[in-house]
DNA sequence: CTGAAAGCGCTTACAG
DNA sequence: CTGAAAGCGCTTACAG
């Protein structure tokens, strides 16, 4: 590849010269400016991003920190929460750089990434890598607040407690007592949050929900979502009882439907199905259509985006944004 | 920032010394290299990535271009073949940097990103950006064929005409002559490849393929892709006269199931569903379950990262792979 | 095992 | 409007 020096010489100017030709930083007159685009065309010369990003310490690059579950594939959460991301970084003129690659805890190992700003999804407890980012000076989101909350940080989050805590007061309202919950995996935040929000709506009734009725996903025992929904369906009913459920995912209550329709069990005249959705899409056009709190991930990822650009402006604020989620009322819910 | 001047006055060493540290590229004693190290760690020193491309130039990062469409959002397509492409990217070493930026015309705007190699999904006709990538000797993939065909030129396609003409064939062994197709948007080259094959499979037959039978998916007239497939039949059942409907994704295919439940339209009795499929959880999983080609958009991902992993390592080969997608059956067609 | 110095390809005050 | 030179923070022969 031609360098800056090539185009400079062959073009009988000096590299900074060329260096603003291509830059546009300060004026160069229009006879130059043609000549050395010329020369810098005949030899297929063009400006070295590294280099640049070296000298003028700017990459226009955001990090996205996502670490890939064990078997590599993404989640919808995760792949409609980067579809937002790069929608709003985009809009302001920045890549992304997705970063899924594990941590290393060799210290050697660690490095100045080549961003101007990361979000990070998912933070764990104490998560060191927050402390180590905020050491660089490097710009930080969260999407999922820290644990221990730290208000030196910036993040989004759902609110997931109170979501949870609004399904269960609808369907304690709709006379159901008993609830089958397909929680998320034990393993996550939201999982906890969940499953607080909806005994605290039991608790508000004087009454107390049964543990033993919520289910987890788990990425061994299950295929998919849908088939998390449709199996723990098959396995319960008749064997637990319950008159709703309640599913993590809208395609775990696809699989909750199907089997619900296979068994000849009305939804919503004999059971009530409520998903907390990710995919709204999906909800609208099941039949019935599901009732849902929609907890948006693409609505997470550029709301994250749009405070790291912000941020990246501005260093020394710093956001806390709660992306509340409401009941949508469809046809799967019924009184009894 | 420290540097690593900072680090090598510190410790009282060179920074060649403490850069040997960092990259253990060469041996350094075991007293240095605890000196250095906890001397870096009382500064907050971490090697400047950037500094480093420069320097070996080398980045370990992979490019994926893919323009956004207009609203921004990605479709089912794009977040899938991401998903394949980070897996095999991941699994390799190396971080992606999304492009989603549109291109400038100014020749001036154009740079040596900071990528090793990289992945260019749906490249134009005459697409200027592969002359350009391979002018500044960067390796690349297309996912997708380049328009002309061109030897020089790695690529990952799927087999679309070969999968088209196996559904004609089968839906006219089952006895249909008329059929609806839910095709791609009319811009796409695979809408034309897929028409192609299955106006090939009624030729074959001696039979032409009905073109205004034929409907093409648009942002601007549908919501989704599940909408597609639902306002398509619920327009077109009774005025056209067809008794299979073949649809380019799996979303549109529920949402022809969903029409024809509402109809109260026997699937596969009274009407045949067959899916070019790009998301085989969901058609495993509808009711009745989906007859359908399975087009993973993962498996091209992965396979193009594949291909470009290669290609860095050995930049002359050249490799085009076509990836077969053969008929599934299910339960959603049957012979009239 | 370690150091001094040149080099990677840009940008940017400073001077004219 | 343009040039000469120092600087961005690393790596890597070369020498010892």
């Amino acid at each position: 590849m031609a360098t800056i020096d090539d185009v400079a010489k062959l073009a009988g100017v000096s590299k900074g010269t060329v260096s603003s030709v291509f830059s546009k930083k300060r004026p160069i007159s229009q006879e130059v400016t043609e000549r050395v685009l010329s020369v810098a065309k005949e030899l297929g010369y063009f400006p070295n991003h590294v280099a640049r990003s070296l000298a003028i310490k700017k990459t226009m690059i955001a990090g996205l920190k996502m670490p890939l579950s064990k078997d590599g594939r993404m989640s919808a959460f995760e792949t409609q929460m980067i579809s937002g991301v790069i929608k709003e970084c985009s809009a302001h003129g920045y890549r992304l750089l997705l970063d899924t690659l594990p941590e290393h805890d060799d210290p050697t190992q660690f490095s100045l990434d080549p961003v101007d700003g990361v979000i990070m999804l998912n933070p764990r407890k104490d998560d060191p890598r927050i402390a180590r980012l905020q050491q660089m000076g490097i710009p930080l989101v969260l999407v999922g607040r820290p644990d221990p909350l730290d208000d030196a940080v910036s993040f989004v989050d759902n609110n997931n407690t109170e979501a949870a805590y609004q399904v269960g007061e609808y369907l304690l309202k709709l006379g159901h007592r008993s609830v089958l919950f397909l929680n998320a995996s034990s393993d996550m935040t939201v999982a906890l949050d969940r499953k607080r929000g909806l005994a605290d709506a039991y608790l508000q009734q004087g009454l107390v929900l049964a543990e033993e009725q919520i289910l987890h996903y788990s990425r061994k025992l299950y295929a998919s979502q849908i088939d998390y929904g449709y199996r723990s369906m098959m396995n319960t009913y008749g064997k637990m009882n319950y008159t709703a459920v309640i599913t993590d995912t809208d395609r775990a209550a696809v699989g909750v439907l199907r089997a619900a329709r296979e068994m000849g069990i009305a939804v919503p005249d004999r059971l009530s199905v409520i998903a907390l959705s990710n995919d709204a899409t999906l909800a609208q056009e099941t039949t019935p259509r599901l009732t849902s709190v929609e907890l948006s991930a693409d609505k997470l990822g550029a709301e994250a985006a749009r405070l790291l650009v912000e941020k990246m402006a501005r260093p020394e604020v710093v956001k806390q944004t709660i992306i509340d989620a409401a009941l949508v009322f469809r046809e799967s819910c019924k009184s009894i």
